[in-house]
DNA sequence: CTGAATCCCCGCGGATACTG
DNA sequence: CAGTATCCGCGGGGATTCAG
């Protein structure tokens, strides 16, 4: 594990640091449903039931909350077809995209070493 | 951007599972404080004092809880030297680097795209 | 089917005070 | 210096109802 934290050690000022912007945005991210939700959309476009039935546990308020936020923040596109019944389909914007990219290692770790980590 | 997403996809179906371990772990890490004080210790050993100074905002109670969670999940290590005054250091455990160096791509994003998402 | 709106509770997390 | 203990507000988040 020779990997250089330089990068690491350099942002952290900045991430570390209240009333930062990176720190609106990391909230972002990191609420309660966020990653979840982001790593759901990584799959391709969803409409809202499959998204609810994807991201399991979450419930219809948090999912609407979720991704108004991330649709604000410019990160899912929302696409809505007038049709009866309705439907809605959400999908990642290219930065959204960017972001999951940015969040795989993440998840692979996590996956990787859940057990490890539980186990004691 | 043409990084594959085959590996993201191919772990959703666990992480988006309620009452799978990942769950507990990624709560964990993405807790209100969990990104920040593990960013800070990718710098090096730190002690309490220096580690409440580092991560800007912080309270004393949540710096103790996420701190005691880490410790138990074996992400960071914990070391007191029977001194008066007191001395206690902080240091990411090889797993705790491991995923540091997994969360360092966010962190990376993140920095780099903040104001791009808040100019919103 | 896709939500918005409302009510409400519980527990996260902040502030303060105290101790070894 | 390095915490622990306690109180408590408020907002995250669940359940339910209603609407287009």
């Amino acid at each position: 594990m020779t990997v250089s934290l330089q990068v690491l050690r350099s942002e952290t000022p900045d991430v570390l640091t209240a009333n930062c912007p990176t720190r609106v945005v990391l909230d972002h991210v990191t609420s309660k449903w966020g990653v979840l939700v982001l790593a759901a959309l990584a799959d391709g476009t969803l409409r809202w039931g499959e998204l609810r039935r994807e991201v399991d546990g979450i419930s219809e308020k948090m999912l609407a909350v979720t991704l108004r936020t991330f649709e604000s923040d410019g990160l899912v596109h929302r696409e809505a077809y007038p049709e009866v019944p309705p439907r809605v389909e959400y999908s990642l914007t290219p930065l959204g995209l960017e972001l999951c990219e940015a969040m795989s290692p993440l998840l692979t770790w996590v996956v990787a070493n859940a057990e490890a980590v539980l186990a004691r």
